[in-house]
DNA sequence: GTCCATGCAAATAGTTTGCACCCGG
DNA sequence: CCGGGTGCAAACTATTTGCATGGAC
């Protein structure tokens, strides 16, 4: 299950326990992400990140985020191909998108079901599905 | 279902059907993808496009791509956020991507079956619902 | 001649790269 | 000191915008 965190020390550490040293701009990126449970694109947390004090580069918030992907700490969403959103909750789940309002939601994965998927070849092994519903409100 | 076209009258034809006059530049556009039943990026549709002659130029390729997204002619499929794909076949079908060559292939939909999915609240009306199987090779 | 569709050069947005710097050993 | 990890300016790539041109009426 996703466990959001209501302070900084609590992402510190999550950072530690995958190998990341949690520094400044690496606490505050991820804690932009954990602290709510949103799904936010890299503008919005560098807009975050630099509320108080503008200290945080655009580059070190793609790497950062990047690193995070890698290690599994949170996963890239993508949408519509013009940015990718980043979502904390790393359980299987699938997405919901507002088309109007851009906005993302999950969709638990527990009630769907999904039936008739193709056999893979031999050699080949699945990665992973996306599920993405695209609504209009 | 999907109908490949043979010849550049064919495509110039179902371009007039949609109300777009057919000048040279989307006669060939659209001859690129119809001709073969692939998913080309709109880099790979330049290639060809300009294979003979240069002439056409890259903004041309993404306004006319566009174009056809809109009047339904085609269907942008997003896959990995580096870049759009493009798919001469717009009936309701799904997706599978081998992640290993950035090969993208059908899935018909007739077979799948999904079960579970929210309910919208009310005022909220479903676009469509994308369906990606990530493989490996 | 006027006007609007068309095509493209230039601008933009999102993301990545390569390198200078600094901190721990 | 030295070396690798860190952060960022600059570069890069995919895509969009705004405008000049030319063909239709």
């Amino acid at each position: 299950m996703f466990t959001p965190c209501q302070s900084r020390s609590e992402v510190a550490h999550r950072l530690c326990q995958l190998g990341i040293s949690p520094t400044h701009q690496r606490v505050e990126i991820a804690f932009a992400l954990f602290s709510r449970h949103e799904h936010l694109c890299a503008e919005q947390i560098m807009a975050l990140v630099n509320e108080h004090e503008s200290a945080t580069s655009k580059a070190t918030v793609y790497n950062t985020l990047n690193l995070l992907v890698e290690k599994r700490m949170i996963r890239e969403v993508i949408v519509d191909g013009t940015k990718a959103f980043y979502d904390p909750n790393v359980e299987p789940h699938f997405h919901m998108y507002d088309v109007t309002t851009g906005r993302l939601s999950d969709i638990d994965a527990t009630d769907i079901n999904i039936t008739g998927l193709p056999v893979l070849p031999d050699g080949y092994h699945q990665e992973g599905v996306d599920l993405l519903v695209r609504v209009r409100s």
